[in-house]
DNA sequence: GCCAACGTTGGC
DNA sequence: GCCAACGTTGGC
């Protein structure tokens, strides 16, 4: 099993719309990196820590597991949706995307700050600089970690 | 709103 | 295949 950290703008996706929704595609990735991870590496099961990017504050708020292995991205093929990609077709569909399903909303999120100031988390990549990858793999231990703490 | 980081595109 | 220009991400 695979721990990961998948980064939504709540204006545009909350845990809160995922909470409603109990499950969701997570489309529009068009990240080369993170479509790999999703294509190649995620796992019907693997857990999932939702965050919140652009955000007041920026943090994790809660849990999600894979509910569908890759398939691909239906936005890719709308003309309408802003994640429309003329050059993919659907012979050869150029990005996929997985469905996660809603677990859990952390009574307290951890802030981006809390996880720079929590020691054991110093190697989570999203901390260090420039890390604007929005699917990354998490540590089992970071994992276990922070549910441990906010669970 | 700014801007650093960094991914992508396209001319050569 | 290099690299300048450009676009996007996302914290601040």
């Amino acid at each position: 099993m695979n721990y990961w950290l998948m980064k939504s703008e709540p204006d545009a996706y909350s845990i809160d719309d995922l909470k409603k929704d109990k499950k969701t595609l997570w489309d529009g990735i068009r990240n080369y990196q993170a479509r790999n991870f999703m294509m190649k590496d995620m796992q019907i099961g693997d857990q999932v820590l939702f965050y919140h990017s652009n955000a007041k504050p920026p943090g994790i708020v809660g849990l999600g597991e894979i509910s569908k292995q890759a398939m691909p991205d239906p936005t890719q093929f709308d003309k309408k949706s802003n994640y429309f990609d003329a050059k993919s077709s659907k012979e050869n569909p150029r990005w996929h995307c997985v469905e996660v399903k809603y677990k859990d909303k952390f009574k307290s999120m951890l802030s981006l700050n809390e996880i720079k100031e929590v020691k054991p988390l110093k190697d989570m990549m999203v901390i260090k600089k420039g890390a604007r990858l929005s699917i990354q793999p998490v540590d089992k231990k970071d994992f276990n970690y922070i549910l441990k703490t906010l669970g």
